[in-house]
DNA sequence: CCCATCGATAACCCGATGATTATGAACGCG
DNA sequence: CGCGTTCATAATCATCGGGTTATCGATGGG
């Protein structure tokens, strides 16, 4: 795609974290594992493939794309891994619908404090 | 995947539309197109077709999966059509935001206002 | 030490999708 | 009417991405 349209506001490395943001979100199961990190805490590979519904590879490799995506954090010990969900990482997200929708409806404001991260 | 694992917070449609809105959302042509429409109002496909950087059916295509995830809306005049986008669509998202975000940090608590969508 | 468990990687299948070119349908204008 | 413009659709191709099974390295326990 054309680059010159996209650099007047998202400058940068923003509009690709952005990509891997929403292409990370976009499948449901990667977001039905996100959710329950964040509802249930850490949690192991194992614990995730029982409620996932999926083989236990493709949980690995779903948890890479959240991890690469920076939604998701990885901590080994012994010979598990326990992933958990990283809070900022959404926040290019945010911001970019702070932009967005700031521009749409003005029901957005309160997130432009999130300029801290 | 198992839909057990997400009825407990997303009920019903409510992940469908999530999905079809991060999916629309997750390709960089169709955010510069929306992002376009949001600073510049409503276009035609001409003239978006113009800035993309692709060509005039992808653009088509690409506004075809914007209004379906009820992104953007259509109004013809004559041989054109002019797209614009949406204001309200993004809310199933934002609620998304709100709901984990809320969970995850308590700096997202000013969006719980948009109950009323 | 052996074996079971845990997680990541590889090889593979197949449907979805981004992109192209070619075509067709509707409309405005001279 | 006839022609150019505008947009959407069809046919096609290549790649990406989700899913599986099989496997392998690492680790801990009996």
């Amino acid at each position: 795609m054309n680059a010159s349209m996209t650099d007047h506001i998202l400058k940068g490395d923003r509009s690709a974290s952005c990509d891997e943001l929403f292409k990370a979100l976009s499948d449901g199961t990667r977001r039905a594992l996100l959710e329950y990190l964040v509802r249930e805490g850490e949690q192991s590979v194992h614990a995730l493939t029982a409620i996932s519904g999926v083989s236990q590879p493709m949980v690995s490799r779903h948890l890479g794309k959240l991890k690469r995506a920076s939604l998701v954090t990885a901590r080994r010990a012994g010979r598990e891994t326990y992933y958990s969900a990283r809070a900022k990482g959404l926040a290019p997200v945010v911001q970019w619908m702070a932009v967005y929708g700031a521009l749409w409806s003005q029901r957005f404001t309160a997130l432009e404090e999130l300029d801290a991260y």
